[in-house]
DNA sequence: GCATTCATTTGCGTATGCATTAATTAATGC
DNA sequence: GCATTAATTAATGCATACGCAAATGAATGC
């Protein structure tokens, strides 16, 4: 993700390759590992995975129960509904803040980019280069709200519901109005239209909340 | 804070107690401290102040630096915006869902309580009295939002507030304005009128915020 | 006198060890 | 046969140990 010709830390890759592990499924939403076992299996001592979990704990994306190793926490549809909200929020500030910034056409490229990813994603009904446009592209927008602890929320919160949408994709129907909603905030944005930003961006996270807890209410899932 | 019959590990009591030092400038922004140091200074081990600095770190209170230390992250007047923006963001969240929420004065009586003191701390320039009255107005107006995850976000990034309003308290007018917008605030819920209650919370969260950059501006605060 | 290289120190990252205490199982009494 | 309590196990929380690499200072060459 990040260039890093730097190399790291044990205890930094024992949070990479337990935020992988969680994100694949391979440390199933509800289960309890044993610090112990987790450190057999990455091969490194406990210390690493402690400092590991200490932090993907405060992260939201487990818990350390003593005695009963870490928890990898499930996220119910009261969750989603809760980190949707807070999502919400902060991506419509970024809205803002991005139009309000008189960004030229050329700052704005990485977005428009991202957008015509999604667009041939969906011309070829490839759900899974959308989705990852798609995330590229609202972590574009929040970037250029040019606030690092927004940022950095909206980067927990969106590691959150990951999971979640991947479970997700394939029983939504074809995103063509998301497609449409982002080229709208797109324009706002450069047009440097704030309110407009604010009230297109606000209506598509929020009918995005909804479709997701159709879908998970429909579907039976009450947590992943 | 918690009523907490449970006894703290010494991590725990090391997360408070280096909080504490923090806030009562203790230890210094800007300043750094060895592990080591630290550890005599609290009379305990590495480990625990090891896993509390990690733990502070992700709460965006100090950074660990090797071989340099803990540092105790500076604010500077940028930070302080992009906090007071976030932290809009989130308590005008948390006023809407209040006002949506249907409560009753009586779940709100700790929100008219939390008022009364500030007026009558406000009466008898108590201006200590009243910031921690305030403090406990905004905590619990988050609250009635019942998004835990916003909650637990605008606890660190109130944190990191903290230290610059008990700085800045003496240097501002008297806040007659403010417990006006308070209690707007608090009509505005308890009628469940959401759009007016952000409206006024907006309002007077960037006043709140101009205040602040205003005054670390006059007195030449670029850190604190 | 300045720079460059080598030696020394020192703080951190990680591993390991140990005591505490929760959980589990065995044992005893009724 | 059930419940209550004692004994055992085991995982954590914390302390300690150690090697490495960065920073500091000494020494040598120019």
């Amino acid at each position: 993700m990040q260039p890093s010709g730097k190399q790291l830390s044990t205890t930094q890759r024992a949070v990479h390759l337990l935020r992988e592990m969680i994100f694949r499924g391979d440390l199933a939403a509800g289960s309890d590992h044993l610090e112990s076992e987790l450190a057999v299996r990455l091969e490194m001592s406990r210390t690493p995975i402690r400092e590991a979990a200490l932090t993907l704990e405060s992260q939201g994306l487990l818990e350390l129960r003593p005695r009963k190793g870490v928890r990898i926490l499930p996220v119910s549809p009261d969750d989603m509904e809760e980190i949707y909200d807070v999502l919400t929020e902060l991506e419509c500030l970024a809205a803002r803040r991005a139009a309000e910034a008189n960004y030229s056409r050329h700052d704005l490229k990485a977005l428009a980019a991202a957008i015509e990813n999604m667009e041939h994603a969906l011309e070829s009904k490839d759900l899974e280069n959308w989705a990852k446009s798609d995330d590229l592209f609202h972590r574009e927008l929040v970037r250029l709200g040019q606030n690092s602890r927004a940022f950095s929320v909206f980067e927990m919160m969106n590691d959150q519901v990951r999971r979640a949408r991947s479970v997700t994709l394939f029983m939504r129907p074809l995103p063509v109005q998301s497609n449409e909603d982002h080229r709208q905030l797109y324009e706002a944005i450069a047009n440097g239209d704030a309110t407009r930003a604010v009230e297109i961006h606000r209506d598509h996270r929020q009918n995005a909340k909804h479709m997701m807890l159709d879908l998970l209410s429909k579907h039976r899932l009450n947590s992943v």
